[in-house]
DNA sequence: AAACAAGACGGACGATCGTCCTTATTGATT
DNA sequence: AATCAATAAGGACGATCGTCCGTCTTGTTT
């Protein structure tokens, strides 16, 4: 008994159980950061305007931090759990295969189009910037990336795996084509302020699925 | 005589003559400020840090752009020049049709491998960088990108011309596909340091010009 | 020769940045 | 009940930002 208290307060439990009502603020400024961020970066995202646009004191919303790379290495955390809601694990209701694969690119769309977040896909914009700064956050978008590539490899290879996929080998370099006129899209999107760019790429992943033998009955889910 | 004295000094000339100086001034700091806008951002630019590392001082770089929105857009000016002739001009040497577009294809490659801009592809960086800020900088990237866009189709499309990509109709679509595998593969390169991602964009094309019935012959000129 | 325009600098301005220190309050631990 | 830790705000710090103001120099124009 003595040590099941002490392993379900060990370390987390006691401070979160004194975090509960800082958790809540935390949570409630990164919603602001997260937005901020996909619009301007997570260097031009300020501790001071941030406390301004959540309506609390610049050294208040600092001290829940820490630290400037605290918060953007937070605000990443927070931006990954927001993705993998409404893109990984809303895919999870369909059947592994192709049909998982269609459902999780139908809703990498959504997420982007829908503007998730209102500078585009949060990971975009700021694994662009971050991309040629050393430190903890480049190498924790890095690895955001990396993972999220890894997910969609395999999903590729589910696929692959029940034959859904006969002209294809290479499950990596297809999620390589799918992730790049997913990013894009999104850019080309933001730029130019219209939604074509988004069924170019939607055009161009149905016609490669197609033309690796991909059932059309199931290419339907992408629309 | 008097009427040709007054073309060749007009609105221009007696500037540029007075600017001879300055422009060379103006030369040395945009040069500077391309690696540094590439690398950080045309808003993490400073004035000061380019007054720095130009070995000027601050207010004298100030002076000869007026504003910081003044030095972006010379900066992106300057970019352009620099795209254009490693890129553009550089494939011109190549007889029209599908063997341009694969040596276009091989100095984009290139111009983005061999690190032309030290954080990789200006226009990546810094389009993805203001895509959601309006003003004259964007206005300026987004046209820099539609007309790269507009000149990539263009070359597409004298493939399709002169009968050597049989399979296709839609020149833009091929472009954004072509575009999404560029962009793509320049900042995984960047975010991963490896230079894999560059061979699976290549792996890409090859494959889909290949699969439009592209001469085998010609698609060597890739490589 | 005189007048002028532009480069280049030092210096200062107000604003904003990230950080730190102090203080009061409040919830959790002993 | 008493001690402690964390939230939260106020305020100040040094640094840096973009911009502007004189001032000197220099090359061009009239």
């Amino acid at each position: 008994m003595r040590a099941a208290e002490q392993r379900a307060k060990g370390a987390q439990a006691h401070v979160d159980g004194r975090r509960v009502r800082g958790d809540q603020s935390r949570r409630a400024v990164l919603e602001v950061a997260m937005d901020l961020a996909s619009l301007e970066g997570l260097e031009g995202l300020s501790i001071g305007r941030l406390a301004a646009a959540v309506g609390a004191s610049k050294s208040g919303v600092g001290a829940l931090f820490g630290s400037k790379e605290a918060l953007q290495l937070s605000t990443v955390a927070a931006a990954r759990e927001l993705f993998t809601r409404r893109v990984i694990d809303a895919s999870r209701g369909a059947p592994r295969g192709l049909r998982r694969l269609c459902t999780l690119v139908k809703l990498w769309f959504d997420y982007s189009k829908g503007r998730a977040f209102p500078g585009g896909c949060f990971f975009q914009s700021t694994a662009v910037e971050f991309d040629a700064r050393p430190g903890a956050v480049r190498d924790a978008l890095a690895q955001a990336l990396d993972d999220w590539d890894d997910y969609l490899t395999q999903s590729v290879q589910m696929a692959i795996d029940s034959g859904e996929l006969p002209g294809l080998d290479d499950a990596r370099q297809l999620a390589f084509e799918i992730d790049a006129v997913f990013n894009e899209s999104n850019n080309r999107s933001l730029l130019t302020g219209s939604d074509a760019p988004y069924e170019r790429a939607l055009a161009a992943i149905e016609a490669r699925l197609a033309g690796l033998g991909a059932d059309r009955e199931i290419l339907v889910l992408l629309a």
